[in-house]
DNA sequence: ACAAATCCGTTGCCGTTGCAACACAAAATA
DNA sequence: TATTTTGTGTTGCAACGGCAACGGATTTGT
């Protein structure tokens, strides 16, 4: 386990690596990896836990009745799922699919909901209350980008959320064409008929998952 | 300002009397009322404090450069918004407007973040945490809505998630008909349309923002 | 009570998008 | 290398939905 790399967890962000071994001891935090494809949590599970993902892509989804995928998270490497059905003990129809091969470290929510007996423990605390502030936010731009009415206003959307502002920049996004439909709710042919647009139009000009901004 | 109804609160469950006044004073809490079609949270509002409605409604939205509009969060009374925010202390492009008068609750997020003083201050740093969570999870519920393919889906998924999955019950919405299509994210005419056919269908029926979910 | 504003359904038009099916390329596997 | 699996673009078609414009009903305000 590199402790190293868990600074750039904004759930341990700027912290000693003594202090990073003690909230790791805090949260009893185990290592495990799963392969691609594997089913991390499931619809029934009713956790005291939640993830951090060290390596690898952990997608947050549900199907519907009809047999509709959803996506409702992208998870990268430090950041984490679970943590809402963890804080209130909850379980819900969703479940964590590993896209690729995965580390993820597995955190106990018990020392969240007891009053502090460290600074460091308080400390998590509000971290974790911040990651869920920030996670609402997120959403909300998400939110935002679905709200759109048309398959190219929700790409402009996300794009300028996801690649910055910037002009003329490149960037890539944490899926695949499939993910990229699923994420923005729309059919994936669609998807890639109104992206060939926007290429032939001279707006962008993609490889795979590498796409560039042209301009505004 | 009725205390009495303040126990309704997620934030303020189960609290008596006394505990409440005290909560409301580590608060700062002020009362403040708007008129109907006010603007409550600007787009600029760097903002120290939430609100928490006592009656009334209040929309959270923003508009796009094409001017279009979008709902991110209905408030109804005992539930707040721009916790995110205050937490976090960022502004973000999105306003709240009461859409009816409304009287709300100022309170101030210091006491959130600094290491709790009182049984009393950390259980409110719980209570606040916990509805972070709660929205999480409720704004999960409105993206699985949101990526449903056809205006109809999206209704009989926003119509299982206010109404229960109980058949044949009554129950209202909190908005008017375009306030639901922004919701949405489609147009009004067209909800209107879809809606229609599903009476005529026999599946629902309903007047004004009253609504019967005839069958599963 | 009257005028103004708001809310809601209706309709025609046509571009967009979902759907299914297929072809091809690249990558993974044996 | 040969074979399978996965990822991506393409296309035809029909239905859906966005848009604009309108009219009637209800509500609000004076």
């Amino acid at each position: 386990m590199k402790k190293q790399q868990l600074t750039e967890c904004p759930l341990f962000y700027g912290l000693g690596e003594h202090e990073i071994e003690d909230a790791l001891s805090l949260f009893s935090a185990t290592q495990i990896s799963y392969e691609k494809g594997a089913h991390i949590m499931t619809l029934s599970d009713k956790s005291t836990q939640f993830w951090l993902v060290l390596s690898g892509t952990v997608h947050v989804c549900c199907d519907d009745e009809e047999g509709h995928h959803m996506i409702m998270a992208v998870v990268t490497p430090f950041h984490t799922f679970g943590e809402s059905l963890c804080y209130l003990g909850l379980h819900s129809g969703v479940y964590a699919e590993a896209k690729t091969n995965v580390t993820l470290l597995s955190l106990d929510g018990s020392i969240l909901r007891e009053p502090p007996h460290s600074s460091l423990q308080f400390l998590l605390q509000q971290r974790f209350t911040a990651m869920l502030a920030r996670k609402a936010l997120e959403m909300n731009a998400r939110i935002q980008i679905l709200c759109k009415r048309s398959i190219r206003d929700k790409i402009f959307a996300m794009f300028t959320h996801y690649g910055g502002q910037s002009n003329g920049r490149a960037f890539s996004l944490p899926f695949d064409r499939a993910g990229m439909a699923f994420y923005l709710g729309v059919d994936r042919s669609a998807l890639s008929r109104e992206l060939c647009r926007l290429e032939d139009g001279g707006y962008i000009s993609f490889s795979k998952n590498e796409f560039y901004w042209h301009f505004h």
